[in-house]
RNA sequence: UCCUCGAUAGCUCAAUGGUAGAGCACUCGGCUGUUAACCGAGCGGUUGCAGGUUCGAGUCCUGCUCGAGGAGCCA
């Protein structure tokens, strides 16, 4: 067949000890000194160091010399093992070839700020911790849909553009359907019952849009979520799915992403810890609790962004509240028996002050009941037939939760903002690049 | 939408109401094992915008713009 041969990357180095390879990559950092200098060079998979000597290889050094940061070049040489090196190896560099070069690079190895690395997020992503913060993200919506599709889940994808809203609680982007308003969707839940009652157990993943002027670090106007549904699955069988699918999540970065934990600094110790069963409060007794902390909460009242800080440090592993007053939960929650006021609700606080990362509940089964909760909300009936419809032909026990993913991996990373969590943020005020 | 803070060189930041500076980046020179190398020199400014007070404003006042942190909302 005669396959091209191509570059050898960097991470495949160790064990090529001795062989003559070609690595072709960006110029992170350049360090002259004198008759010898020093090219890191990064091709997506790592960083080696290559050494150019002068008198070694002429040609090389003299291209080496007033090449700029992120030039895009390829090096042959030898690999060998050097314990100076970052890495533990270097290419001894007998040829340079200059692919493409740059000048004036905008990010300086230095610190910045981050309305500035914000601005350069296509240039930003090139270097250590965001590529770091990428690759768990990446292990995480892997490991989540490995989780899922090992239990019996199917992918069945949510529309993104909708003619009502799903909830109706939050602001929603509006955009033109051939002069029809339409909107950006909230949330693929209403879709994934329908799906689930077609395919048992159901999953979505995509974006989903808030039109929220939010400026805080668990909050972006663009995010995306997974969002089970499980039919004839209470709320019971809901949270232990959630508990083993966190911790799978939890496990497989820790497995995998060791290299990215340690560039992000991440102590892993609690992480570690993650794993079934969760503690579990009840609404109740968790307001109980934060008053007794000295937190200002009325009756009835949810939580907010205090009180969830405080009971997610509060707890070493990832907690569940649960049983929520009806009146700050969404229609279409399904009331505890014997306590009409409240729902079977949860939410999942990850630990160490990040919070919320799943809301779920179990979904009212019966028409007569969901019919009259539109009416309270003061939705349009009309619009929800086709909801409706689930529990006309058929409607049975069923549960779903929705997964933040950029929370989850802000947690799990150690972010100390959601915006890190995602290639490209949209935030208020912030819609390029 | 509200509260707080901020905006000075490409970047990170200094500068009693009195001549706008440093480090990094960049350019040039030196250095054969650097690790954000180091040493020397150079380049670099309508101090976010518009008004006002003052002999004199980066600095004080007013308005605006943009950003950051937080609240609300939620994944």
């Amino acid at each position: 067949m005669g396959a091209a041969v191509g570059p050898t990357r960097v991470a495949e180095l160790p064990g090529r000890e001795g062989e003559r390879v070609q690595v072709a990559g960006w110029l992170t950092h350049r360090r002259g000194h004198g008759a010898i200098a020093f090219l890191v060079v990064r091709d997506g998979s790592g960083e080696v160091q290559a050494v150019v000597r002068r008198d070694h290889a002429p040609e090389a050094f003299a291209r080496a010399e007033g090449l700029g940061q992120e030039s895009a070049l390829r090096v042959v040489g030898p690999v060998r093992a050097q314990p100076r090196a970052p890495g533990g190896y270097e290419v001894e560099v007998e040829e340079l070839e200059v692919l493409s070069p740059a000048a004036d690079y905008p990010i300086a190895p230095k610190e910045h700020g981050i309305e500035f690395l914000l601005d350069h997020r296509h240039l930003w992503l090139r270097h250590r911790r965001p590529a770091a913060v990428m690759r768990i993200r990446d292990t995480v919506l892997w490991a989540a849909e490995a989780f899922l599709r090992g239990e019996g889940f199917v992918r069945v994808d949510a529309p993104i553009l909708m003619g009502t809203a799903a909830e109706n609680t939050t602001q929603l982007f509006r955009t033109d359907y051939f002069g029809e308003p339409a909107y950006l969707t909230q949330s693929g839940q209403l879709y994934a019952e329908a799906a689930a009652m077609a395919l048992g157990r159901v999953y979505t993943l995509g974006p989903t849009f808030r039109a929220e002027r939010s400026k805080t670090r668990r909050h972006l106007l663009e995010f995306w979520m997974l969002e089970p549904e499980m039919a004839f699955c209470d709320l019971e069988g809901s949270m232990a799915l959630q508990e083993r699918l966190v911790t799978y999540v939890v496990e497989r970065v820790l497995e995998r992403c060791g290299e990215a934990l340690r560039t992000l600094e991440r102590d892993t110790a609690p992480l570690e810890r993650v794993r079934p069963p969760f503690p579990r409060l009840r609404y109740d007794d968790a307001a109980e609790w934060l008053r007794a902390q000295g937190l200002a909460l009325g009756p009835e009242e949810d939580f907010g962004a205090p009180h969830e800080t405080a009971l997610s440090q509060a707890f070493d592993r990832p907690l569940f509240v649960h049983a929520f007053p009806r009146a700050v939960k969404p229609f279409y929650m399904e009331p505890e028996p014997g306590r009409p006021d409240r729902v079977l609700a949860a939410d999942l606080l990850a630990p160490e002050g990040y919070g919320e990362i799943i809301g779920g509940s179990q979904r009212i089964a019966d028409a007569d009941l969901l019919r009259r909760r539109l009416q309270e909300a003061g939705l349009d009936e009309a619009a929800y037939d086709w909801y409706l419809d689930l529990r006309r032909y058929g409607g049975v026990v069923h549960s779903g939760f929705g997964l933040g993913i950029e929370r989850t991996v802000a947690w799990i990373a150690g972010l100390d903002h959601v915006r890190e969590a995602v290639p490209f943020p949209r935030t208020y005020n912030r819609l390029r690049p």
